[in-house]
DNA sequence: CTCACACATTAGAATTATTCTAATGTGTTG
DNA sequence: CAACACATTAGAATAATTCTAATGTGTGAG
């Protein structure tokens, strides 16, 4: 009891330094979404799932909010947005180089850390063009 | 005279031909798509940028039939789609292993030949799992 | 060469992810 | 405890893409 509530405690109100530090207010809806997002080890969720999960969780957020808070996230470097689908945009909760496996069919992404996979002899752009991030994307299929 | 007529007779002969060998009828909008795709060298094309070159040209192609058809010579082999941008997709008539620079702000894919850029330590995929294709996407930006 | 028919095209409606609008609510600061 | 800038929200709007169902056409059999 004394420990779970502690953690809570703890969890909200990590969620509420990060976010002050990250220049956002930490309002009921944010501070939920972070405590899902950054509670436990690195996420890769869509707007809809985050959603389906908060709203399961039994608390009331428009999903107008979810994608506002994702791109807010996002600005401010809590969140990366990983473009592999046409159909939707994943967020991820790891901001930091990686790269990934993406299982198409359903919709799974899976981290590569950023270490493993070396890329060499990415030519210099074009002029007037310079390198903002090489992205790496292993679509992997059931076998 | 003789030369230029000569020469669209050879770009639809050749685009009827190469239809005819992916078991796609040779329809007037399919021939027409595939000489503007496939008549220069390699293109990157949005359904609706495909669709305005052929509407310009004065050929009448419905949006659904470009849609279509960028499908089908998907499927047949002719075209590989890329993903890059989470609002629109790209198909590309360049089918060999080949990587991109992608110029977000204004929705440029530019070629990196297949051979240039060399990706090492791909990790074995979980278990029941098998890599498809690895793509790289060099994001770059204005200076 | 013609006809039948499988396949293709099309206009417009539908769908889906995402964004916008404009009204209402709330965290913060004094 | 205001005042107000910022945030949330329902619902409408948007934009890419897909679907529907009616019409057109390439082609192989005869
Ligand atoms: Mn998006
Ligand atoms: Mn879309
Ligand atoms: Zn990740
Ligand atoms: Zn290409």
């Amino acid at each position: 009891m004394v420990k779970a509530s502690r953690e809570s405690k703890t969890s909200a109100a990590q969620a509420t330094a990060r976010l002050r530090q990250a220049g956002l207010r930490p309002t009921r809806q944010r501070v939920e979404l972070a405590g899902l997002l950054f509670q436990s080890g690195d996420r890769h969720v869509t707007a809809e799932s985050l959603h389906d999960e908060v709203s399961h969780a039994g608390v009331k957020v428009s999903l107008a909010t979810v994608y506002n808070t994702l791109h807010q996230f996002t600005e401010a470097g809590l969140l990366r947005q990983v473009i592999v689908d046409a159909a939707r945009s994943y967020f991820d909760t790891n901001t930091g180089d990686h790269q990934h496996f993406f299982l198409e069919k359903e919709g799974l992404l899976i981290d590569i850390p950023g270490e493993t996979i070396a890329v060499a002899g990415v030519p210099t752009p074009p002029a007037g063009l310079s390198v903002d991030r090489v992205d790496v994307v292993v679509r992997v299929r059931r076998n």
